[in-house]
RNA sequence: GCCGAUGUGGCGAAAUUGGUAGACGCACCAGACUCAAAAUCUGGCGUGGUUCACCCCACGUGCCGGUUCGACUCCGGCCAUCGGCACCA
């Protein structure tokens, strides 16, 4: 028996304690049944649950619920992504341990996701700070080491002073660490790269496969990919035998127009190419340039400056002897470091040759070209010698081609992508496993003596070294190739390295001889539904698909791109700007159980927006929603005793209300799986609810004309349909027919496609395309019909009268549209 | 500058293929129930015009233009907002 009153708490707790026990979302590796691996990105164990999270989840448990209903063996898994700064910044100001705080954190957060009625298998829960899950991150890094996909090298790397760490240049948002905001330098150090530049091109192309993403990702993937085709090109240097500059360019087809070359000011042989007399006015600049941030450097509004190094090169097309600069346009990075300059045609060049009376040669000519002025446009060749009159586009390749010919150039792809930094200076992370000796010097530790465990002697709050250093017993092992003395790598790896593989893993979360077994990865990937925020859009992602790549190639999996399918879901706002606590606009989600119950929250997350964009969060909103949450109770509450659980209806013999009443019913059913199946258009699924809620209140008005088994079925319809939702609810409700089943192991509701329509419809009569009336007919009649009754319209024929009818257009349970002159 | 997404009532939004623009909800207004309030139920709700009123007429999906019997939807050209990339040669 249901109670009198919907009471949330009670309910949802009840439940709880339910699955709790029975483990009703336990997942089966081996069922029949195909596969479906529904997945949302893991959580930080920040604290406490907030809206974002609430949106994430309740979305991709929907997602599961439904795809269990259809019939599938449904992966649904949760585990929390629990290395990383905030535990150990909380370790220096607060003195808290960065161990305990996480998993105190975790078990607070683990309860509030249980409270929402996840249907998660908990089972395969996954830590990534744990010793049993680091230990294969250790390991997958020795795998990449093995295969020379990690290696270790001295370069100018991104360094954020506040948080006393290298960075990823994904992690360097406009020239500022991505996580505490402040201005990022450059240091030369020694570190830890994965070789991720090797996959460039793979993973560009790769971006056509993925058909369930949205534009918006593939585009910001590939801007971040950024390749370009060109060619190298190389100059001899007239003062200096056996030294040449080579340098990269996309319009190979300007080189007869280039006047003088630029350096960078890191550029390699730089001092080589400085003269005695230019000495000084080059390093004083050189030592300007290192003192800019990045965040000046990079700004397009700077005027471009540089200084002549003395020395020239011959341009072997034309045998000019052009000057050498060093200008800090050029970026040391990207290309050969040095840029061939043709003020004609580039607006940077043009520019910079303005200001330092640089000479110009035009070597282009086309539309819309103006005497004494920039022309970027590829018209066709002047001034080119043999190549003159040619097509630009034609021009760059025939002079590729001949500069290949003649050993002084080649076709060449370049990429903007740059390979991952992967060490850190901090402490809670996995520790890089790798061990330097002094007579093998970089040696891997084996597999054997995995995981290589954080030290827990350490002192947090000294500054300038890595709190690892301060360990008395970590540092110092033997070697494991000759078993001399040797030290440990005390760096720990960034925290996207775990969360490169945590979805795989989840496929054979507990097995502790393998990271995960073979056939269970190749079984359960690619994840056919991920779901989470467009910030991981270029980081997480990208990572995750260059891990694939990686694994797939050192032989640990079968499959190419890991996420098949994957929704960004947009922010949650309050009062048109995103919760924060800074702003104080934030809402409890446990304030939100606790007066409303987890139900509710999880129908007005849903409802409001389409996954994808910005949800905005009222409260007058989640009242609304409670209030059909009641509604519904209501609705089974009165009716409970007349419910029939044979729902097996023919429609024959029924009335005119009756049918048009089981109609709705199966167009209800229709609507929704379709809203679902497409695009996740739960705002539409719930609006769909309520028509349907409203038609049965609308259909037990009389209470004299109710056939009950036609209500039966609508009702339980109803119940199954709001099930992925409202899921504790639905489940109370269910369980009140004294069934044993859970409503959640029920099948989902069929349509039949010839009740799936309405028995009537208005039929729109247009003159000349505006609408003159409505009428109400019966539904799949003829077209000649649908004509003669729109003709007999009064409003029709007053329309027409003195006019000839052209044509008429008929659309098939819809409308006529009659043409006249 | 290049690339991508978005633009519809007071608000969130809806409109499978070109075929009733504004479903469903929030807010608001009116009414029923009540001694009263809450809850609940019923009705109204794009703009302007006309009418005592139901009716009716015109306009209306960022702007301008086009295709079509018919355009939120297709095409061309703009504008605005958000996001990504960017002295990348």
């Amino acid at each position: 028996m249901l109670e009198k009153e919907y009471f949330a708490q009670k309910i949802e707790k009840k439940w709880l304690d339910i699955w709790e026990e029975k483990k009703p979302y336990k997942t089966d590796d081996d069922s029949k049944k195909p596969k479906y691996y529904a997945l949302s990105m893991f959580p930080y164990p920040s604290g406490k649950l907030h809206m974002g999270h609430v949106r994430n989840y309740t979305l991709t448990d929907v997602v599961a619920r439904f795809k269990r209903a259809q019939g599938y063996n449904v992966l649904h898994p949760m585990g929390w992504d629990s290395f990383g700064l905030p535990a150990e910044n909380a370790a220096i100001q607060h003195g808290a341990n960065p161990k305990t705080w996480t998993l105190d954190n975790i078990n607070y957060m683990k309860k509030q996701l249980k409270m929402l009625g996840l249907s998660v298998d908990w089972d395969r829960e996954v830590t990534t700070c744990l010793p049993d899950y680091y230990k294969w991150t250790q390991w997958l890094f020795l795998q990449l080491y093995k295969k020379g996909l990690a290696y270790k090298k001295t370069a100018p790397v991104n360094w954020c002073e506040n948080c006393a760490t290298v960075l990823a240049n994904e992690q360097v948002i406009d020239g500022k660490c991505w996580r505490c905001n402040s201005e990022v330098t450059k240091k030369n150090l020694s570190q830890w790269f994965l070789k991720i530049t090797q996959y460039s091109d793979e993973l560009l192309k790769d971006l056509d496969l993925l058909k369930g993403w949205g534009e918006n990702v593939k585009t910001m993937q590939a801007n971040w990919i950024g390749k370009s085709t060109g060619a190298i090109l190389k100059f001899k240097v007239k003062e200096l035998d056996n030294v040449e500059i080579p340098v990269y360019t996309t319009r190979a087809d300007t080189v007869y127009g280039v006047t003088y070359l630029v350096v960078a000011p890191e550029y390699k042989d730089i001092e080589l190419l400085t003269t005695d007399e230019n000495k000084k006015a080059v390093e004083e600049y050189r030592n300007n340039a290192k003192k800019l941030s990045e965040i000046e450097r990079l700004s397009t509004e700077r005027v471009k400056t540089g200084v002549p190094l003395g020395t020239h090169i011959i341009n072997p097309f034309t045998g000019r002897i052009c000057p050498v600069w060093v200008a800090d346009y050029a970026l040391v990075d990207y290309g050969t470091g040095a840029v061939m300059a043709v003020p004609y045609h580039d607006e940077r060049d043009f520019e910079f040759a303005k200001k330092y009376k640089l000479p110009m040669t035009q070597v282009i000519d086309g539309e819309g070209f103006k005497e004494g002025s920039c022309y970027i446009e590829k018209g066709h060749l002047v001034n080119s010698d043999k190549f003159s009159g040619m097509d630009a586009t034609k021009a760059r390749d025939a002079i590729t081609q001949y500069a290949k010919d003649n050993g002084f150039g080649e076709f060449k792809t370049q990429y903007r992508l740059r390979d991952w930094l992967i060490s850190r200076q901090r402490y809670w992370g996995a520790p890089i496993p790798i061990v330097y000796c002094p007579n093998c010097g970089e040696v891997a530790v084996e597999d054997k003596d995995l995981p290589v465990l954080l030290p827990e002697d350490v002192d947090f709050t000294q500054k300038g070294v890595s709190p690892i250093e301060t360990s008395k017993t970590f540092r110092e092992t033997i070697c494991p190739k000759c078993g001399a003395k040797a030290l440990r790598d005390t760096d720990t790896m960034d925290t996207f390295m775990c969360s490169s593989w945590y979805y795989m893993r989840y496929s054979d979360a507990k097995n502790d001889k393998e990271c995960f077994n073979k056939d269970l990865v190749n079984k359960w990937l690619p994840v056919d539904q991920y779901i989470g925020g467009i910030e991981h859009a270029i980081l997480h992602l990208l990572y995750s698909r260059f891990f694939t790549k990686a694994l797939r190639d050192c032989g640990l999996l079968d499959f190419d791109e890991p996420f098949n399918n994957l929704l960004t879901q947009g922010m949650v706002l309050k009062d048109g700007s995103k919760m924060s606590k800074s702003k104080g606009n934030t809402v409890d989600p446990d304030e939100i159980y606790q007066n409303y119950g987890a139900d509710t929250a999880r129908l007005f997350i849903l409802s409001d927006s389409p996954p994808a964009r910005d949800f905005d969060w009222t409260d007058a909103g989640v009242e609304g929603c409670y209030k059909f949450v009641n509604r519904v109770y209501r609705l089974f509450e009165k009716f409970q005793n007349k419910i029939n659980l044979n729902y097996n209806l023919e429609i024959c013999n029924l009335n005119k209300k009756d049918e048009d009443f089981t109609r709705s019913v199966h167009i209800a059913i229709k609507k929704i799986t379709y809203d679902i199946e497409h695009e996740f258009q739960f705002n539409t699924v719930i609006s769909a609810y309520r028509e349907l809620t409203n038609s049965i209140y609308e259909y037990v008005k009389d209470e004299n004309a109710i056939n009950y088994k036609v209500l039966s079925f609508a009702l339980l319809t109803l119940l199954k349909l709001i099930s992925p939702v409202l899921v504790f609810l639905s489940e109370e409700i269910y369980s009140s027919f004294n069934t044993t089943e859970s409503i959640h192991n029920t099948p989902w509701p069929k349509f039949d496609e010839k009740l799936a329509k309405t028995s009537s419809i208005t039929l729109i009569v247009q003159v000349n395309g505006k609408i003159k009336d409505k009428i109400e007919a019966e539904a799949d009649l003829s077209n000649d019909e649908l004509e003669k009754i729109a003709k007999e319209s009064i409003k029709v024929k007053e329309a027409i009268m003195d006019k000839t009818i052209v044509k008429v257009i008929v659309v098939p349970n819809k409308l006529v549209n009659i043409v006249v002159k």
